[in-house]
DNA sequence: TTGACGGTTTGATGTGGATCAAACGTACCG
DNA sequence: CGGTACGTTTGATCCACATCAAACCGTCAA
C-alpha cells in the first residue's frame, strides 16, 4: 500500500483527503513527474505508519538532525524556545505537511514538534532524499518548493504579527484553518481546534485571555459559533473584510 | 577575477572581508568542498557585477521567478505587502547573503527587495544552480542549508515579534547587526544603519517614533551612543541581559 | 544663502491588550 | 461517584506602545 508519495505533491487538492484514505496514488504523483518506478525508491526509505501519541515529542530543539517527517494524519505544533525560556509557536501542521525543514542547516532541531493529538507520521531519512532529488529533477524541484513555501509562510506570520492587531490575527487565524481543513476535504465552515487558547495566543503573540475574549467577541457579533474547541465560522465574508482594515482603509 | 563562489559557503567567517575584496577564493569555496573546475562552472552562469543604486528595486512582488540574487555589496531590503497594503519588512540583508528563496515556491516573487544603499549583486539563474547542485552533492546540501537557514531565521523574527517587547526587540536588533558586522570583518561596536528609523520600526513591529524613543532612551543609560544613524554600542554585556529578562525572570 | 523635503526627536494623550484575580466547565482518574 | 487538574471565561485594573502634534536637523538643489 502506496500511501506517502502523496506527500510531495502540492497539498492544496482537493483529491488530498481521497489520498489519505488509502486509495492509488499515482494520478497524485504526476505533478511531481514521478514514474511508478521511482515511486517505489521514493517509498523504499521512508518509514512509514509511525505514531505518536498525543502530547508527544517527535523531535525536541537540540537533538541532531537525521529525517525530516511527513504528518501522515493528526497534528503537531511546532515551537522555538528563547534563552530564556519563552515558548514561540512558529506553526500548527496537519496532514501532508513536512516539518523539521529548519534542522537542515545546523544538522541540529532548532524546534520542538509535539502531536496535538494521537498522530501518524512518515520519517523521511535525509540523506536518501537528496540522493533521490540528484536523480529526479522533479522531486529535487518539488522540494525546493516545499522549502520555499515554508518561507513564504513564515513571512506572512511575520506581517500578521508585525503589522495586525488581536482581533485581525485571530480572523486570519481561523481562515487560514478553513482553506487548510477545504484543502484537505473537511468542512470550510466547522472544524475543531486541536490547541488551546494558549497555544492560539503563542502563534498569533498574544495572551490566553485575549484570545478568549475576542472568540467572545467575535461570537456575540455572529461571526462565529464557538463552543469549546468547536468553531462554526457563521460570516466568512466579514471576516475576510475584517482583514483588510474593514472595507474602507 | 573569481568573485562570487564566497556566497555559497558559510557566511560567518571572518575572512568574508578579504573575499569580498577580490582576492583568491579557492579555500573559501572548501568548505562546500567544490573543486576548481566546479566552481568554474558555477561562475560560468552567474551575472556578477550588477549594480543597483540606493532606492532602486531589485525585484518586485509579483514579478515571475528567474533567478536567486546574492548581495555583494551594500545592503538591502526585503518586505511584503499585505492586500490592504500595509507594509512588512522581513529582513535587511547584506553582503554574502542570497535573497529571493520566497519565490521558488510559486515561481513568482512575494515580496519586493530594494536597495538601502549603492550595492551589487549577483544574479544566480536558478535553473541552473538546481542543475549543478544535481552534479554537486555538496552544493546541494548547502544550498539546502541556505535555504534551512532562512527558516531558521525567520521563526527568530517570529520570536521577537511575538513574545520580546519593543526594547528587548531593539536590543536584539543591534546586536544581530553588530555580530554580522563582525562576521564580515567590520567593527561588531560601531557601525552605520543604512535603514530609517521606520523601516527598523516595520521590521520589529513598532513605530518609527518608539525606535526613537528607546534609542533615546538606551542612550541616556550608557547602552549605546546614537548620534544621526551612526551607532555605537558603549555595553554589549548590559543589552545582552536585556534580551534575556534582564537578570533574573 | 534660502528654501524645501525627508527623516528624526520629543511631548501630550489615548487605547489595546497585558496582568491579576476569581469563578466556572470539562475531562480524567482513583 | 467525587475530586483534582487543566483549560476557559469574564471582570477590574494597569501599562506599554500607538497616535497626534510640533519642532528640529541634515541634505540637496536652486
Amino acid at each position: 500500500m502506496a500511501q506517502v508519495s502523496y506527500l510531495f505533491k502540492e497539498v492544496s487538492l482537493p483529491q488530498l483527503k481521497a489520498a489519505c484514505s488509502g486509495c492509488s496514488l499515482k494520478e497524485l504523483c504526476l505533478p511531481v513527474g514521478l514514474g511508478t518506478d521511482e515511486i517505489a525508491e521514493l517509498e523504499s526509505f521512508i518509514h512509514r505508519g509511525r505514531a505518536a501519541k498525543k502530547g508527544e515529542y517527535l523531535y525536541r530543539a537540540e537533538a541532531p538532525f537525521t529525517s525530516l517527517y511527513a504528518v501522515k494524519a493528526g497534528c503537531f505544533k511546532t515551537s522555538v524556545i528563547s534563552e530564556d525560556g519563552r515558548e514561540q509557536v512558529t506553526g500548527f501542521h496537519m496532514s501532508g505537511e513536512i516539518i523539521g525543514m529548519d534542522a537542515i542547516s545546523t544538522e541540529r532541531h532548532t524546534c520542538s514538534a509535539i502531536a496535538l493529538e494521537d498522530s501518524e507520521i512518515c520519517e523521511i531519512p535525509f540523506v536518501q532524499l537528496e540522493e533521490l532529488c540528484r536523480k529526479i529533477p522533479a522531486l529535487q524541484r518539488h522540494f525546493y518548493k516545499v522549502m520555499s513555501r515554508e518561507i513564504v509562510r513564515d513571512h506572512g506570520v511575520m506581517l500578521l504579527l508585525g503589522n495586525m492587531k488581536a482581533e485581525e490575527r485571530l480572523a486570519a487565524f481561523l481562515l487560514n484553518l478553513s482553506q487548510r481543513f477545504q484543502s484537505r476535504g473537511y468542512s470550510p465552515r466547522a472544524f475543531h481546534l486541536r490547541m488551546t487558547r494558549e497555544e492560539i495566543g503563542s502563534f498569533l503573540g498574544m495572551k490566553l485571555e485575549t484570545v478568549s475574549r475576542i472568540f467572545s467577541r467575535f461570537q456575540d457579533e455572529r461571526l462565529i459559533r464557538v463552543s469549546n474547541r468547536e468553531i462554526e465560522l457563521l460570516d466568512m465574508l466579514r471576516l475576510k473584510q475584517l482583514l483588510n482594515g474593514c472595507s474602507s482603509k
